[in-house]
DNA sequence: GACCGACTCGAAAACGTTATCGATACCGAT
DNA sequence: ATCGGTATCGATAACGTTTTCGAGTCGGTC
C-alpha cells in the first residue's frame, strides 16, 4: 500500500529545466518547440512515467480521447459488440470504456441515468450505446446507436437486416414444409424486433400461409419470461411445429423448455434463433439461426463514432446483411 | 445534433439565487445550509438537470465515486465477474466502468499501459482487476485482484480454493477409474493455474497413481492454442483416457479436436474442466467441471474494494469454495 | 551596425468544482 | 443596549491542464 505522489507536469517542467506550457506543447506535439528540448522533455517525461491527468484535461480542453460504449447488460449478445469495438478502437488512439446501465432494476432507474449522464457529459467524447433505455439526443456529445430503440430519433445507427433476416428464417421454416409456425418477438421498443416480426409475417403472408395469432407472442426480454411464453406456446392443444425465436437467448430457452416438456428438438418441433451469438453452435442441438455480424456491428459503430468526432462527411446509417446459418434444431415437418 | 450548453454549477447558484458554494454544499449533503435553502436549490438543480462534472470533481477533491474493473479480454469468464460486480455496485452508490486492456496485441502494450494507468490515476477511486498482466502496486489509489498473477505482491485478492478444486476434479477422474489422465494447464504466470496443477499431482499421488510428465502440457492462454496442446496431447499412442483441463474454454476446445479424431467424449475420453462458465452446460455433451462462483467473486471483488476505499479493517483475501459439477463428460473407464 | 523576421519559450488566465474561513444575521441572556 | 454564540452563507484559493500572446533570442540583410 504504498502511497506515491502522482507526478503532474509541472514535476516534469522543473526537471527538465522548462515551463509547464512547453511540456504541454511536447505531449500534444504541437508546433513552436525547439527539437534538442522536445527531446529532453520526452526523456523525462519517460523516466519520471508522467501520465495527463484525464480529469484536468477534460476540464480545461473538454476532450479526453476517451470513447464509451453503454450496454443494458453483459449478455452475449452486447458482449460481442463489446468485442468488435474493443478490437476497433486499438488503432484510433481513443480508449474505450464499457459501461453497463444495469437495467431491470426499477427503483434505480433513475439514479444510473443521472450518473450516466455525469460521465458522458464530462469524461467521455462520445458513446456507442446499445440499449433500448431511451437515448437523450439532448446531449452535446456524439453517440451512435446500435440496433436502436424505436422513435423518432434520427440519431446515427448501425445495425442488421433485420427484416430481411427475418424473411430468411420463415422462408426457411416454410420451406420445410411448416405452416403452423410461431414467433416469440422481442420486447417491442426495440425497432429491431419490431422488424423481425414484420418480416416475419411479410414471409407468412407472401407464401399465402396465414398466421395465428395466438402463436405469436413477445417474450419479455429476459431469459425467464422467454420461457415462459414458450411454455405457454407449446402448451396449446395444436402447438406449432416450428418456433422462430426473436433472438437466440429465447430459442435456447425455448429448446430447454421443449426438452422438459418431453419433446425433441428437432423430431417434434423445428426452432431457429435470431443473432447467432457464439452460445447458438454450442447448445445442443446446435442452433439454426440468423447471423447478424455482431463483431462487425460492434467495430462499424465504433468506426462510425471516431469519424463523426473528427467531423468526417459520410453516411450515418449502417445496416449490415444477415444470413441464414443452418445446424441442426430444424428439420422438415413428419 | 443540438448543441446544448453543458448547465454548471454556477447556473444553478444564479437562478436559485445563492452563491456556488452553497451549491455545492447541498449537492453534497454537506452540513450548514437551511432547510429552505437546501430544498429551493435541490428544486433548482432538478429543473435545469444539473450534472457535476466528473472532471471538475476529480481534479478538485480526487474523488469520483467511479471503479473500475480491468479485465484482458471480454471472454465468458471475466463476463462472469463482471456481472457480479455489475450487480453488487447498484447499492454502493458508486457507479462502474469496464474496461479491457486488449491483452495480446503485442505492440500496443506500452499504448495500452499508459492510458490504463491514466484512467486509474485520475478518474476512479478504485479497481476490480482480472487480468494476467503485471499490476503496478506503485499506485496511490485502491486495487483488488481477482484470480491475481503470480509474484510477490500482497494485493487484496479474491479468489477461489484452485488447489482443493484440481483435487476434486483428479479424485472425480480417479474414482472413475482413469488413471492415465492428462492436465492442460494455464498460462504459468497465472498463480490459479500453478494451483490447478499442484492439486492435480498431489492428488495423483495421494493415490498413488504416477503421472506422465508427457501427458502434462502448458495450453497457450487462447483457444486456438490450447486445441493444439489437445492435439499434441490426443496424439500420442498411448494417449490418455482421461484430461483435466485447467479451464473450461480449453476443455471445450480439447472436446472439439477430440471430435474432429473421431474420438467420442465421453465413451473415448473423459474430459473435465474448471471454472463452470455458462457456456459450459451447453456443449454438447455437457461438461463436467469445478465450479468457481463466479458472480459471487465478483461481487465480493466490488465489496472488498469498496470496504478498502471507505477504510474498514477487514481480511483482504476472500478464497471461495469450489464445488464439482457433475454433467456428461466423464464416464468409469472401459 | 541597426533592423526585421523567424523561431522559442514562459506568464497567466481559464476550465468547473470543493474546502476553508471569515462575514453577517439573528437569538436569548445579561 | 450590549454581548456571546449559533446558524447560515459567500469570497476565494486551490486542483492540473491547455492556450493565448507577448517577450526574448538569434541570424541574416540593407
Amino acid at each position: 500500500m504504498v502511497f506515491q505522489q502522482r507526478v503532474k507536469m509541472s514535476d516534469v517542467a522543473r526537471t527538465a529545466g522548462v515551463s509547464v506550457a512547453t511540456v504541454s506543447k511536447v505531449v500534444n506535439g504541437r508546433y513552436g518547440v525547439a527539437r534538442a528540448t522536445a527531446e529532453r522533455v520526452q526523456q523525462v517525461i519517460h523516466e519520471l512515467g508522467y501520465e495527463a491527468s484525464l480529469g484536468a484535461q477534460s476540464l480545461r480542453s473538454h476532450r479526453t480521447n476517451v470513447l464509451g460504449i453503454l450496454v443494458a447488460e453483459f449478455e452475449p449478445f452486447s458482449t460481442e459488440l463489446l468485442k468488435g469495438a474493443s478490437q476497433e478502437v486499438a488503432g484510433s488512439g481513443y480508449q474505450l470504456l464499457a459501461y453497463s446501465s444495469g437495467d431491470g432494476e426499477g427503483a434505480a432507474v433513475g439514479w444510473e441515468r443521472r450518473s450516466l449522464a455525469r460521465l458522458s457529459g464530462t469524461l467521455i467524447d462520445g458513446a456507442v450505446i446499445v440499449t433500448p433505455t431511451v437515448v437523450e439526443t439532448e446531449n452535446s456529445f456524439h453517440v451512435v446507436a446500435v440496433d436502436p430503440h424505436t422513435g423518432p430519433s434520427d440519431l446515427p445507427t448501425v445495425d442488421s437486416d433485420n427484416f430481411a433476416g427475418a424473411v430468411l428464417a420463415t422462408n426457411y421454416l416454410l420451406s420445410l414444409g411448416h405452416t403452423r409456425i410461431g414467433h416469440i418477438s422481442g420486447r417491442s421498443d426495440l425497432k429491431s424486433a419490431q422488424l423481425r416480426e414484420a418480416g416475419f409475417r411479410s414471409a407468412m403472408a407472401e407464401a399465402g400461409v396465414p398466421v395465428d395469432e395466438r402463436l405469436v407472442r413477445v417474450g419479455g426480454f429476459r431469459i425467464e419470461s422467454a420461457a415462459g411464453t414458450a411454455a405457454e406456446l407449446l402448451s396449446l392443444i395444436d402447438r406449432p411445429s416450428a418456433i422462430f425465436a426473436g433472438n437466440d437467448l429465447s430459442a435456447i430457452s425455448t429448446m430447454t423448455v421443449a426438452r422438459d416438456m418431453g419433446l425433441c428438438v428437432p423430431n417434434d418441433l423445428s426452432v431457429i434463433g435470431f443473432d447467432n451469438v457464439p452460445e447458438s453452435a454450442l447448445v445442443n442441438p446446435p442452433l439454426t439461426t440468423i447471423m447478424q455480424p455482431l463483431q462487425r456491428m460492434g467495430a462499424e459503430a465504433l468506426r462510425l463514432l471516431v469519424d463523426l468526432i473528427a467531423g468526417v462527411e459520410r453516411d450515418t446509417h449502417i445496416r449490415l446483411p444477415t444470413e441464414l446459418v443452418i445446424r441442426s434444431s430444424c428439420r422438415p415437418l413428419r
